[in-house]
RNA sequence: GCGCCCGUAGCUCAGCAGGAUAGAGCAACGGUUUCCUAAACCGUAGGCCGGGGGUUCGAAUCCCUUCGGGCGCACCA
């Protein structure tokens, strides 16, 4: 257990104790104790950890929260937390804690010792699924995709951080009705290429990257798909570009950082007869009626506001009966949390996706959905629409050529996925070198720089064992006080999906080692002192490190 | 019309199941380098937390209402 949590625990049982106690000598009255925190308070001067519980009792006891915080701080155990040094009581009735100053002194050698994996929590044994991007392979991966992308790859990692066993998936849409235009599209620009006069589908996907594909099937089968049939000749224009979307899919994502363990075809639900069963099994339960020729989904039995077709009027099922074979195949799978993170224009499909998977007998809360709302992107201060079909929107991988992997990154997971963001290309052009992305990465380079000077000058770094951080100053303890925080930070984010809080982590650490790399030098001629920093300064770039690799981001050790 | 997200400093945004005096970056203004990387640091200025009610010891946070912006409400995915 980390020291935070360690004292956490502590100074709650602490109270607990002396309420008990106070109520056995008849000083207080209470039935339930109540569910208090030990915060950390903003303001320094009000202590290490405060407690909220006086104010919490108040009423229950018919007592002034006041009155209540001085019986408990009466009755408090001083043995039972030797790190505790005094109590103040403050505001309404807050109790604050000080501790002595030591208290943190054993974190460098917990740091060291975890290395990697520090700012981890012990196994949850939950597994937990996490499918993101998932883009329609029939186009190039735009702005929506990135931001889906570098959130869901840094929620995996953070899941993997907190003590969940993480599986990343990729959905392949490589059947229905987009993939029938797809193909269509990809035909009729063949025969054009090969000469003939014919109209091109007017929902068709008309951007040069279908002209392009083309172009390579041209190159590889020359003339001979006119003799086909035109489903055959459908069949494998479709096939030939969905390999190389796939592939394009693949390059560019492992380019972003990201990397799956399982990229599953919606298109064996389909073969698999997965789909039919799913059907077959919720028209069973009664959740499936017919009306005007198609088949719905009773959604409205779940709260959605009107009932949804999952078999069309010509037989076809509609994505959502697919999905829901799929959702079915995850919980199959074993997953005790499936999340997915999807776009603020799917939400409409929430209600009715958890609505099936309770038709089916699961806890719809084992699904957990994370909207992310969409990115706008401007250039020259407007928009520019991000249309698939166009093609004319910046993709994914022009942009990681332009602002680089790391920033774009960066950028994308540092807003919380609840705000709707503003990518605005001519500023992240012009102005990259200024992305806060930099400032960490300084941070961590510049610890590396103080190790290189230290060798050069024949400096030993000492283990932490072995030394002294009793010596170190204010400056120094607000680093480390940070730092400890970086365990509770990681399962916060975990427990509130929410991976921008490790990019406002790593941003405020890096301050106060620059702070600090301002203020005090760390090679000095006060050898204790020293290596009491040269420590911390290990300690530091450790956190650094590991925070910058759960955003996927790299660790420069120079710049 | 109904549903979801958002509205916090000039701009872009944090603010962790309500907590003490609301924060950061950028922009503005003024400083810091014989010394471990100035991609840094320090300081100044900047706010009716969209408006109005309510809940309570206590609200940017919860509830209601209203205004403004985005998205969705297909036999598309």
């Amino acid at each position: 257990m980390n020291p935070i949590q360690k004292i956490r625990e502590e100074l709650k049982g602490s109270i607990i104790s002396a309420l008990e106690k106070s109520r056995t000598e008849n000083l207080i009255a209470f039935d339930a104790m109540p569910d208090f925190v030990i915060e950390v308070p903003r303001d320094e001067g009000h202590g290490d950890f405060a407690t909220n519980v006086a104010m919490l009792m108040a009423r229950q006891c018919r007592m002034a929260p006041r009155k209540i915080a001085e019986i408990i701080s009466s009755q408090i155990d001083y043995n039972q937390i030797p790190q505790l040094k005094k109590m103040e009581i403050a505001g309404a009735g807050f109790i604050n804690f000080f501790l002595k100053p030591d208290w943190l002194v054993v974190l460098p050698g917990i740091v060291a010792e975890q290395g990697p994996r520090w700012g981890s929590s012990p196994s949850q044994n939950q597994k937990v699924q996490v499918e993101f991007v998932s883009a329609n392979p029939t186009g190039n991966l735009h702005m929506g995709n990135a931001r889906g992308g570098a959130i869901g790859d840094t929620l995996a990692n953070i899941l993997a951080y907190a003590g969940y066993e993480v599986e990343r998936e990729f959905y392949i849409n490589d059947a229905g009705n987009q993939i029938d235009i797809f193909a269509q599209s990809l035909e009729a620009r063949y025969l054009q290429l090969m000469g003939a006069k014919i109209e091109f589908p007017e929902n068709g996907y008309a951007g040069q990257d279908v002209v392009d594909t083309v172009k390579n099937i041209i190159r590889d089968y020359k003339d001979s798909l006119l003799g086909m049939t035109a489903e055959e000749r459908q069949e494998l224009v479709v096939n030939y570009a969905l390999k190389e979307k796939i592939q394009y899919i693949r390059n560019t994502l492992s380019g972003f950082g990201i990397t799956y363990d399982v990229w599953f075809n919606e298109k064996i639900l389909h073969q698999t007869g997965k789909v039919d069963e799913i059907i077959k099994n919720l028209t069973d339960k009664g959740y499936i009626y017919e009306e005007e020729g198609a088949w719905w989904f009773k959604s409205t039995l779940f709260g959605d506001e009107k009932d949804e077709v999952v078999i069309r009027a010509n037989g076809l099922p509609t994505y959502f009966a697919s999905d829901i074979a799929y959702h079915l195949n995850k919980f199959e799978r074993g997953f005790d949390r499936v999340i997915n993170v999807w776009g603020a224009d799917h939400h409409g499909h929430v209600g009715r996706m958890k609505g099936a998977i309770q038709a089916l007998g699961y806890d719809a809360n084992r699904l957990e959905i994370l909207l992310m709302q969409l990115v706008r992107l401007y250039r020259g201060g407007v928009i520019v629409r991000m249309s698939k079909r166009t093609g004319t929107t910046v993709s994914l991988d022009e942009l990681i050529e332009e602002v680089g992997k790391d920033a774009a990154r960066f950028f994308f997971v540092m807003r919380s996925p609840d705000s709707q963001m503003d990518f605005d290309l001519d500023l992240a052009k012009e102005k990259s070198q200024e992305n806060p992305v930099y400032y960490v990465q300084y941070a961590h380079a510049r610890i590396q720089s103080i190790f290189r000077q230290a060798k050069a000058a024949g400096v030993l770094v000492k283990g932490v064992g072995e030394v002294d951080f009793s010596i170190l100053g204010t400056e120094e303890m607000q680093i480390l006080r940070k730092i400890a925080d970086f365990p509770d930070e990681i399962a916060t984010s975990a427990r509130m999906l929410a991976p921008h809080r490790i990019a406002h982590y790593v941003l405020e650490l890096a301050g106060l080692f620059h702070s600090f790399y301002n203020h005090q030098r760390v090679l000095n001629d006060n050898k204790a002192l020293q290596d009491a920093r040269l420590a911390l300064m290990g300690t530091t770039q450790t956190t650094i490190r590991n925070a910058l690799n759960i955003l996927g981001i790299s660790a420069p050790e120079q710049m």
